[in-house]
DNA sequence: CTGTGCAAGTGTGTATACAATCATGCCTAG
DNA sequence: CTAGGCATGATTGTATACACACTTGCACAG
């Protein structure tokens, strides 16, 4: 399991193990009427089924979603259907051609670097507004949630890493006073976790990842809102990093 | 319902000119299959026709959309009604509540300040990429635009100018190499642009707008990375206050 | 006079039917 | 043998019909 960081997706052993994980984190935000029958939102259920498993890799980019499959499959009409593919579509996962039906949406290299830039000045901009204004209780949080990873980095336990990392983020979200800054690095995050996840895998990534969170919240406490900005871009940015930089610029512009 | 439109001429004389000048904008996005009749993507045209609305205050928030008027008035069936009432939703437009219609939503002075903020990390991080790898003639072409609008400026052409400064910011967006944030910035800059446009007439704002493009023009041809990055952040987050004093204008100004 | 309950009406969610468009495969002609 | 066109099949987009849920108004009881 520990080679799995291999692009091809060929051991999904820890499959059962990430989608837990994936769940908890959902169930935070999901209303209660979510029973297991759950048949009056049948779109919004079907949004969320296929939201699944497109994050979790069971559908693949390139995958073609027949809506008379899925209805079928799912024993419903194809109207609401429809309505979760598009639906999906616009948040970015899957993908609309005219008569062509609905595929996975593929990412290129480039796509997701240009992603985890942006989520890099999302958390950037969080990281600020929370040298701003962060209450002493938030931080007092953030550290808890850190230490948390310290020990589950020590413990080399990826999964549990992976899941309060996630949580600890979504402190610095909150404590950004900035609803929709949070709204929005959640769903980009969403769309980038499924890539994410494997980072977690490089070796030295989640003691690293500690101490530039430490870091991260030092200048949070000390009210240095360049110090918190820039170090939190940086963290996020490790994977986009200059090297890639090089990549993206030969891919998304061909001139001489 | 529909025939609260007189009220609105009176306090927004040039609403014709502005309407143009997001026509024009939009029309250089738009597939080529866009004939004066376009019957055939009905849900696409709506989509487009609801959208202007909602941008040009036709529709007004807090308005109730319902799907059965709506297809009438289109003549067409509910179907493409629902399915353009939902993207408005997912764009932000809008808000759907369960059994309660759709309603254009209502933006709260606190909400414009959040998305201006991150609009200005948005922008940021545009000109940071530019300064790290912005070609020449991409620089060259910013400072014509930037010239034009500083000609604009002193006609005291406010139409004109904000046309101008979409499309240099629009500059900016493709000289970042960045298509992920390119697309995110428009979507966006499309949602507040009912807001910021009225920035355009406060006195002074357009002088200034040009000397801090131009400051920042300097920065990215310069290279300066941080320099670009803070100086176009400055530059949206000081249109983030006037916007708040707008939408407490608007606001009064519905109410009565 | 107020609060609760019931009923009717409106409006959304889903299902099914139909039309139109695009892809695919075969046939014919060069 | 290849290329192009036509026909057929499949799939999407739209229309209409129906069922259920919510809201709203009124009435009655406390």
């Amino acid at each position: 399991m520990a080679t799995s960081f291999s692009q091809t997706e060929a051991s999904t052993g820890g499959e059962g193990q990430y989608r837990q994980a994936l769940m908890a984190q959902a169930e935070t935000a999901t209303k209660p009427d979510m029973e297991p029958d759950a048949q009056k939102p049948s779109s919004a259920y079907l949004v969320r089924v296929l939201e699944d498993d497109i994050l979790n890799n069971v559908l693949k980019p390139g995958d073609r979603l027949d809506e008379q499959t899925l209805a079928r499959r799912f024993s419903v009409s194809r109207t609401p259907v429809r309505e979760a593919l598009r639906q999906l579509a616009s948040s970015g996962l899957l993908e609309i051609r005219r008569n062509h039906g609905a595929t996975v949406k593929r990412v290129t290299v480039a796509e997701l670097i240009e992603m985890f830039q942006v989520m890099a000045e999302f958390e950037g901009l969080s990281a600020r507004l929370c040298a701003r204004r962060a209450l002493p209780e938030e931080i007092a949080e953030m550290r808890r949630f850190n230490e948390e990873c310290d020990a589950l980095a020590k413990a080399a336990d990826h999964y549990g890493f992976y899941a309060a990392n996630n949580r600890m983020h979504e402190v610095i979200y909150a404590a950004s006073g900035n609803n929709f800054l949070a709204e929005e690095s959640r769903k980009l995050r969403n769309r980038i976790n499924v890539y994410r996840r494997h980072i977690t895998f490089q070796p030295r990534r989640m003691q690293n990842s500690v101490l530039e969170h430490a870091r991260i919240i030092d200048a949070i406490e000390d009210g240095n809102e360049e110090a918190a900005h820039r170090l939190m871009r940086e963290h996020v940015d490790l994977l986009a990093g200059s090297a890639a930089d090089v990549v993206q610029a030969l891919e998304t512009r061909n001139r001489k």
